[in-house]
Formats: C-alpha cells, sequence, structure tokens
DNA sequence: GTCTATAGTGGGATAGAC
DNA sequence: GTCTATCCCACTATAGAC
C-alpha cells in the first residue's frame, strides 16, 4: 500500500480514504484481470488450434502480470465480490475448445497453471525445454482431430 | 523459528545454537520430503498403472503435508544444498512411468502440480469434481497400451 | 481528501550473561 | 546450550488535525 501510494503521488494512510481495505483494491485487479484474459481467449477461439492459442495467451498473460497472475490463483477466489460474469467469460472458451468436458477443462487448466507457475517460480531444472513440455501437454488434450464435431459450448458453464 | 521453539520446548533464540539460520531448516525438510517421496514412487512403479499410483502417492503427500509441499515447489530449488541425489531418486520413476521422455515427464509433473496446488489453494469451484480431473488428465498422459515396449529410464536423468 | 503520527502484528536474527 | 533482552524489518490500518 505504501508503494501504492507513493506510485500515485500521496501517503499511505490517504489510500483508506478511497478503499476500504487493501481486498477491495486487490477484488477490482481479479476482476479486470479475468476480463482480459477472457478477451484473448475468445480471440484464440476463432483461429485454428483453438488450445494452442489460448494456451499461448494463458503464458503470456501470466508473465507479463506475474504478481497479479498470483493474486487470481494462490487463494480461493471470493467469487461474490468479482465483476458479474467475469470469469465465466474466461472459463467458457477453454471449455468450447476442450470439447465441452468440464473435467478435461480443468484438467487442462492445472497442466497450463502448473506449467506457468512454476516457471514463473522458477522450479524447472535450467536446462528444461518449456516450449517441448507445454507441446508435449497440449497434444495429450487436444481433442482428437478424428472426430470432426463442431462442438458449441454448453449453457451450464464450468467455473475456472 | 517462534513455534518451532515452543514445540522444542525451547525459546527461538536457542535455535541458533543448531542451525545457521532458516534456511538450513528448510533445506533440511526438503530433502527428507523428496526422499519420502522417492520410496513412494519407486513402490507406485511396482505395481499395475505406475503413472496413476504415482499421481495418488504425489496427491497424497501434498494433502499431508501442505506446508513442506509449498516449501518444495514455491521457489527456485537450491539443489546445492540438498542431500546429494535426492531430487533424481523422485524424479526418476516419473520419467520412466511415462516412458522416457523428458518433456513428457515435465508435462505430467506440471499437470500433477497444477492439481495439487489449486486444490491446496482452494481453487477450484465448490462442485467440481477433482477425482474425474485427474482421471482425463492420466488417461491423457499414459503412455499408449498399444505399443508394449518396456522403456527403462535412461542414465540421463531429468531434473524435476 | 490530504496530511502527521502512531498503533499493532509478526517476522528473523543477535548480544551477552549464565 | 540455554536464557533474557533487544534490534531490526515490513506490513496494514486508524486517529485526528487541517
Amino acid at each position: 500500500m505504501r508503494r501504492l501510494a507513493d506510485r500515485l503521488g500521496i501517503r499511505a494512510p490517504s489510500i483508506y480514504k478511497h478503499l476500504r481495505d487493501k481486498r477491495a483494491l486487490e477484488d477490482a485487479l481479479i476482476s479486470a484481470g479475468f476480463a482480459e484474459q477472457a478477451t484473448a481467449f475468445e480471440r484464440a477461439l476463432e483461429g485454428d488450434d483453438p488450445l494452442g492459442g489460448m494456451a499461448r495467451a494463458y503464458r503470456r498473460f501470466a508473465r507479463r502480470n506475474p504478481h497479479l497472475y498470483r493474486l487470481m490463483t494462490d487463494r480461493p477466489l471470493r467469487r461474490d465480490r468479482l465483476a458479474p460474469g467475469v470469469e465465466e467469460r474466461a472459463v467458457g472458451p477453454v471449455v468450447t475448445a476442450v470439447g465441452g468436458d468440464r473435467d478435461a477443462a480443468r484438467a487442462v487448466w492445472a497442466f497450463a497453471h502448473g506449467m506457468v507457475i512454476l516457471e514463473l517460480n522458477g522450479r524447472f531444472p535450467p536446462r528444461a525445454h518449456l516450449d517441448a513440455a507445454w507441446e508435449r501437454g497440449l497434444a495429450a488434450f487436444r481433442p482428437a482431430p478424428a472426430s470432426r464435431t463442431r462442438t458449441s459450448g454448453r449453457g451450464d458453464s464450468t467455473r475456472t
């Protein structure tokens, strides 16, 4: 809060005339993060290789906003405090890209989060070829090209 | 450190007569954690469904030692301070179970870590069926049963 | 809406006596 | 090897004047 105040050119206590507490600030940031992810995923859904596009967008988002990314994944989501519908907007495209299965979507998310957070944490060995690991994981999850079913997202949304 | 001292029945400063600093303690704990994982993985390698067995062991370890698990994955590993060879002992079986491909092993690890850490963080939605997501992910990574090749781990070890 | 001053918490670590 | 007494630091938040 002190550092934020410095950037704003005011003293730390003044922040509390605008925000109730630190959490209110975090909730606003998290909502903005989901909105950004949502638009990136919606765009990826239009290209060929939707899952690959989303993976790249997800990783790019995390690398450009590492602190925000941690804020969004480090602890339980207070869904009642987010901008309405913003989480679902981000999740929907992933479910669609994976073929409509909610469990598969969660598995893919776990894979992507694992890759991203281990990278942010510097936990991979120096010699690890992360692009190759990403590709190996995506190949495992990509819906079989054999069945050319145009699966549309179901109304039933899978939360994150 | 103060809480640890309480448990030991001594005062906090006394700890520093035994340990250089807090990190020395953490390094010892991390080494013990790898050793425990290694024996669990070696056992899973003997059963049928080695990958599934390792996944269950990995999740169980994390749930029973959540703080230690975070210690082991939250930040870069100081490999020079670990008990020698202990990381490799834990990693080897995973590489073997996945068919010998280092990139695939890292992808599986990322998936497992994502599942585990999101569960520990309470980040999955309440209704999520985690067992199903685990199974979906493992199915994606399990080496095809078609090729019944007994792939042995290579001397070249894939670090974590 | 801003400020100064301060309260309060929880950390890791050291000095020096015994 | 233990103790008491302290020193740091970083951090969120509030009181009350202007």
